[in-house]
DNA sequence: AACTATTTATAAGA
DNA sequence: TTCTTATAAATAGTT
């Protein structure tokens, strides 16, 4: 990959393929090394060499990531026999086994991830199904939308009711109460921009919610 | 390592990180190819996503590297070959217990049955995520349809084709050719359920399949 | 092993 | 997610 292109096929010179082995090794350890911190990953890495010499890695210990991948590779193909023989422990595990086996397998159906031995009738019943999960989710949604903008138009009437309390207040200037008229003052200096101050911040979070409902509305329908 | 080089330390922002593990996942799982082809090494990469995702490459076949690796780290020290073997039983239990547990509680929100709990930016999130698995069921639904209706049309030319030969070989019935009389009459009685038992069951298999491709796109655009 | 000239990988941004 | 781009990292061939 440097001085020249290098096309992706055993190297025939002996040497040549050891040291290539060794510069690549490293590099590929320390990338498997680097993704575990970033990302927060658990990964196992084992190399043989074709001299048959073992190397390997692991963020965690080698036998977790091993069990782990096992449980996993058996969700994939014939849950029910093999699963079940390994848990030592019987029937429990063979029950919580096979409960994540199927909950997973549907979820990556649902996902659209799993989708391959699937015939026609069974697709339409994944597709109609994952339409009343979303029609739900939407409505759900949309409750939550109104919400949102219930609770904020009732905080603006307030703070427009507010704001126009304290232009009132401003205007009959060296007024009789002392106590607000210091709590005006205070919140000027704090904002700077004086009585507009409060609904400014407020229109801030306003927008702010709105961009989130244009989003979801973008991405919803 | 671009734009700024960066520490190597979890990413705290959840989205970078998983932008991160998607781009870095693909380079290790190159890399790992490469060392393999190049070398002749044999190669086992076992990763998990923080999110509990697995990934994997292997060489060759994955059992037969761990195997390989179990057989290389029992040479190596000679501990217990229990804990090589398995984990102690109630990690095992407590990892199956949270598995089916969590991907229950996914599942059940994705058909909208658990939505209560959940924040407009949850509801967002899944609602995305509920496309992204619809689009791939219609795409694969759409697919096998395409394969379906493929299907029966090759195999109806076939029998109208066919048909019509017999049509003709019957026109010439009393015939002044005694061999190819006797050729019909043969194939007719072998077959009995004859040349034309085919085209009377293929038609009803396709308007089987008409009413159902009606069902299906009926609820699918 | 070291050294680079290049190719790759990839962080950030769109 | 996918593309783009500027730059960091990896590495093939050489010494």
């Amino acid at each position: 990959m440097v001085r020249q292109k290098i096309e992706i096929k055993k190297i025939d010179n002996t040497t040549a393929r050891q040291v290539t082995f060794s510069k690549r090794r490293r590099g590929l350890f320390k990338k498997a090394q680097e993704l575990s911190t970033l990302c927060d990953a658990e990964i196992g890495l084992i190399v043989f060499s074709s001299t048959g010499k073992l190397f390997d890695y692991s963020s965690s210990r080698m036998t977790q990531v091993i069990q782990r991948h096992r449980f996993h590779a058996e969700k994939m193909q014939r849950p029910d026999q093999s699963s079940i023989r390994l848990q030592s422990d019987g029937a429990l595990h063979a029950m919580l086994s096979k409960e994540a086996t199927d909950r997973t397998r549907e979820l990556r159906q649902l996902k659209g991830e799993e989708l391959n031995g699937l015939g026609l009738e069974e697709l339409i019943k994944l597709e109609k199904q994952i339409e009343r999960g979303q029609i739900r989710i939407r409505k759900m949604k949309a409750e939550k939308i109104r919400e949102v903008i219930t609770a904020l138009k009732e905080k603006e009437a307030q703070l427009v009711e507010e704001n126009s309390r304290l232009k009132a207040q401003k205007n009959c200037v060296p007024s009789e109460n002392a106590s607000l008229q210091k709590l005006f003052r205070s919140s000027e200096s704090i904002n700077n921009t004086g009585r507009l101050a409060a609904p400014c911040q407020e229109s801030v979070t306003i927008s702010d919610i709105s961009l989130r409902l244009g989003l979801s509305l973008h991405g919803g329908n």
